[in-house]
DNA sequence: ACTATTGGTGATAATAGTGAACCGATAATT
DNA sequence: AATTATCGGTTCACTATTATCACCAATAGT
């Protein structure tokens, strides 16, 4: 189904700092013809996921999303579930949280609290997190079936910062170093200057849906800080996998309870 | 743009009342064929539209969705100015208020407050309305482009109880109605004892983009409450305008006005 | 006044999607 | 225990849809 794959990868192009798009430049976002673009997003429009400024002519996504994701919510409430989580993880830590779920290869942020300190790390609304290269992306690989992971490993790992690790065998390490020790720590693999401690979200089945993490600017942290915000954000992973009914595999409850004792 | 069209649709049969949905079911759901439907499926998940269930193989709305509705939030955060308008209104008229944004040619439930009362009118999230047999639908129509509400109109209208007005003329002359006086009442036209009565918000440009509306147990109306939810709502609906940045229009504000007095 | 860019369109060339039949597995029925 | 029906998923011959290029009118910049 290429055809649809293009037109929802348009949907990929916008972002909070580029929320809305014009045809033309969608169109050399995407790499594709403009009319083939321009036909593409009158019917994303015609079913409500993007719409049109009538000013400016420029499109932004559209009401109808925010009715699916209602849909979602209302019977599968995971984003109101895990914002509480994620707020105690911010006050105890004094650090800016977040949760993110896997769509597809990837992670999508779909919870942010920040600190409340004058430096603190800020991420945008949306973003997405490549599994390689951030805390998150490492904790939920650690938990998922290992040939998902070696799939993903393969298929061409990007450098974000000059502290990207690309190569699929040191990451598959990484992986095995969560898994025992129930969580990932990445300094600087994703941005400049920020620290990163994640632990795995779990879905029913002992899987990894998702990770929570604690996001630092780098140089504030030391060996102190950062176990006890691994501490912490161990025990949010558990109370978040709970939170939408799924209760952590044994294996990483003791691994938490360790690591509070 | 078909194969688009009909991979969207797939979406549209999610809701509340039927989170998840089964490849064969979805098959009949749509009318297509079980191939088509798997392939389409498959496309959506990878982008993070829909995921499948591991133990029942059943799909729903997927976390993706949930990514881009923040990113919209974000730039655009309609869902969040309008809610605590909702609940002034509810609070005020004791009774159900939602607001809904125009998608496509219907109008999608964004925001729900329900009335504390034991009886009590019922939304369902992300219910979707249609234009000719709410309130919602006809405050709406009656500021939005004629030639659009004509479209709309000519386009084979539903009844959905035995009140709801099929007549394009008919209906024509309530938005007409609705234009002059900056709301819309409707009895039960789209769901038995239920009670309609809405007022349009607006986007740049003057023109309708949602309503906000109050839902009534039909059999508790009366004139005078009528005219007292009529007020809130009309004050409402400007107030919502506000909030996401647009002034109603002065003719609109007159009248609303003239009703407050 | 000219040039470049915008959003948008239409006809053919190129590529895509469709669906009946089929598979193995599970669940219900006789 | 054997039978039947349903499930999710796949295959391949057949057929439809979609991409591209040149072009348009309108606006913005030089």
């Amino acid at each position: 189904m290429r055809t649809i794959d293009k037109a929802l990868k348009l949907l990929e192009e916008f972002d909070e700092s580029r929320p809305e798009i014009g045809l033309s430049e969608m169109a050399r976002l995407s790499g594709l013809d403009k009319a083939t673009v321009h036909r593409m997003l009158t019917t994303l429009a015609r079913h409500g996921f993007v719409e049109q400024n009538p000013q400016s002519k420029s499109y932004r996504l559209g009401a109808g999303i925010l009715r699916l994701a209602r849909i979602r919510e209302a019977s599968f409430p995971v984003t109101a579930s895990i914002q509480p989580v994620l707020e105690q993880l911010s006050r105890q830590t004094g650090e800016t949280a977040h949760a993110s779920l896997l769509v597809g290869d990837r992670l999508a942020t779909i919870g942010i609290c920040e600190s409340p300190k004058s430096t603190r790390v800020y991420l945008a609304a949306g973003q997405i997190l490549h599994l390689h290269a951030t805390a998150s992306g490492i904790a939920c690989l650690a938990y998922l079936p290992e040939d998902q992971a070696v799939r993903i490993l393969n298929s061409g790992l990007e450098a974000f910062t000059q502290h990207t690790d690309t190569d699929a065998a040191s990451i598959l390490t990484q992986i095995r170093t969560a898994r025992e020790n129930g969580h990932a720590c990445c300094d600087q693999t994703y941005e400049m200057d920020v620290f990163g401690i994640a632990s795995p979200i779990f879905s029913a089945g002992g899987h990894a849906c998702g990770a929570i993490a604690v996001a630092t600017p780098a140089h504030r942290m030391t060996g102190q800080l950062r176990d006890s915000i691994i501490a912490s954000v161990a025990e949010a992973a558990c109370e978040a996998s709970r939170r939408i009914g799924v209760e952590a595999p044994e294996s990483f409850r003791r691994t938490v309870n360790r690591m509070v004792a």
